[in-house]
DNA sequence: CCCATGTATGAAAGCGCTTTAACTTCCTCT
DNA sequence: AGAGGAAGTTAAAGCGCTTTCATACATGGG
């Protein structure tokens, strides 16, 4: 090599026709064998190669997006990534975008609007085809029109939009829609709770007006309904997801009532608040309350005890919405697809203590 | 507007050009005023600014960062994104570089060095300013000469490549290093562990060749001497990291002996699998033995019983990788940067059982 | 033997943007 | 009053690449 002992920091990048040069060939010739979108003779090919690695040539992808007219990149967006639940959906639609040979980009809102907005606007941008919106959120005005206004912005400018774990507010609006099926999930696991005895079992978690949390408070008065009791059974507590707050609501309504043997968690988050409330407030689980939780994250089964939830597959979440918004891209805008979930048993369920409760009523 | 109710799904995107004719300006003054790069007078530039809302103009990223030879982009690669100590760490980087307007990409590798180089040439192509690499690896030949070519590589594109948790195989390589003390958090917590009583403890889940892990095993190590302890006394189980590992290995551990009072997990998760291992064997933490752990990931207060455990703040370190790498830029290249850590106590440890031990020699 | 066909290659246009160099006003200073 | 600037603006160059269009040369059927 020519440049052997020279400067070695040069700052500026080989390009295309420095390579052209080299292998002896135009620059069109060099771009067709570099890129493979045109036959070229083995041999040229070979010599065009052979250059590039020489010169240590890496393609612009810029130069490439810009005459290409775009780009493959997907964009993920969730509150926060270290949500073990976003993460996982985050690594689905990484993976399946990597199967690709896409780019995959992730962006953290912490659930303000705002940079919700601001990070799809970059997204316009960088040119993505691909922008995936995950996790519940409070249908109200604000969120219908600022998601009929990312499906407009974003259509566009020709690339897709996936609403997972949220509503599409407008049958018409071009977003494909891939979630839970939350009610289904949320009736199964209370079923669960019924079978087992439990006769008063509060909803602790709710979020009135997130579509995903009502869902699954619709599911779990549904299986109420089921097993004959009374809309009155029903006892939801609106705090929230996370674990502070099930931590926090927990404890308050052990201060008020113990007219109750179990609880079904809004999430595993919550149930890990839920759970140390319980145990600080000197009970047990299952013994004295059973517990069910949402999700099933990684650590669930190193709950003490051991969780019994709702396995949601976030990782095929996120490869579910990659896939089936590329595979079919004209028909897929506009419809919803449901992904199943199932219960997975561990410890933290058993029958209502026979001693008729905490407080008999 | 004039397209009111014309075709919507009009798939060109608006160009500078556009609106530097509609604000009756040359495309120059338009891209001043847009992009601020150079004064503009007001009313100019209210101008320029209503005819880019006004055609719901989106500026090409490609364009300019091709014309601008380079673009504000970070990426950080990791070994899978839903493991809580990287997510955290990916999490600090994205909010540092969101903080300065930067773009984040994060790559998973699974820990495929296959998949860590495609990535890391997909950065140069991509024109990433900083490429972060975060995770513990061995350190052999086959490492050293891949860090050496990226540093090489990475140089030569004019970016930056930082280290987070693995070594610089050479100190003249132009590579940030920024981690975390892992041999004194390792003896603080051993120490830890030593006041409490205890003079026969594991280390759970060495990866001999491991920089970061080997650094705790040392650490480790010299809390035992600091204590008077002969080296014999140490018993490292060489099991590596996760789970599932600390599971297998604490089962067939308890199996073989039960010359131990306390153990130190490589990390948290490790410590997950102990936990489980030992409450299966019929033991009681911390009654029979004290866990300790490493990391403190945000689930660790919720095991059973709540691990006591090293904080090593990971988004801090995912702060500090961007920050320094950014600060001081010449003089950051090749040096090295400590994080401390510290001890938290939670209900993982107590003294040893007073009867002597589960199998007193 | 010549024209149609196919294959290999190159020159040049142009993707959308920023920036340089040049030009025009309009002041201000001597 | 005229030189010297400052301020505002623009035309045009060019970032690195892909692709169209044109050219050049083989090949083979009529």
């Amino acid at each position: 090599m020519e440049n052997d002992m020279t400067d070695t920091g040069s700052r500026r990048r080989v390009t295309i026709r420095e390579v052209a040069e080299r292998a002896g060939v135009s620059m069109a010739t060099a771009s067709r064998a570099l890129s493979g979108n045109h036959p070229v003779p083995a041999a040229t090919r070979a010599r065009v190669l052979r250059a590039a690695r020489d010169l240590d040539y890496v393609a612009n992808a810029h130069a490439r997006a810009l005459v290409g007219g775009g780009r493959k990149m997907a964009a993920v967006v969730v509150r926060q990534v270290t949500s073990p639940f976003y993460a996982q959906v985050a690594e689905g639609v990484e993976a399946e975008a990597a199967d690709r040979g896409w780019l995959c980009v992730v962006g953290a809102t912490g659930g303000d609007p705002q940079r919700e907005m601001e990070f799809v606007q970059l997204m316009r941008e960088e040119g993505a085809r691909l922008v995936i919106l995950v996790g519940g959120v409070v249908e109200d005005e604000a969120y219908r029109s600022r998601v009929a206004h990312y499906a407009q912005a974003l259509d566009s400018s020709g690339a897709r939009l996936v609403l997972c774990g949220r509503p599409a507010p407008d049958p018409d609006i071009p977003a494909l829609v891939v979630e839970f099926d939350n009610e289904a999930g949320a009736r199964a696991i209370t079923g669960h709770l019924l079978s087992a005895g439990h006769r008063r079992i509060v909803f602790l978690g709710a979020l009135p007006g997130n579509t995903a949390l009502d869902a699954r408070v619709a599911g779990y008065r549904a299986a109420l309904a089921e097993h004959g009791l009374p809309p009155a059974a029903a006892r939801v507590v609106d705090c929230g997801l996370g674990r502070a707050a099930g931590l926090r609501a927990m404890t308050e309504l052990l201060k008020e009532t113990r007219e109750f043997t179990a609880v079904v968690a809004g999430d595993d988050m919550v149930a890990a608040g839920a759970l140390r409330a319980i145990a600080d407030a000197g009970l047990g689980v299952p013994a004295d309350i059973s517990v069910v939780g949402y999700n099933d994250i990684p650590l669930a089964e190193d709950f003490n005890p051991p969780l019994t939830t709702v396995r949601t597959p976030a990782e095929e979440l996120g490869r579910a919405a990659v896939r089936i918004a590329l595979r079919d891209p004209e028909h897929a805008a506009g419809s919803r697809h449901l992904l199943g979930t199932h219960i997975v048993v561990r410890k933290s369920v058993a029958p209502p203590p026979t001693d008729g409760g905490l407080t008999p009523v």
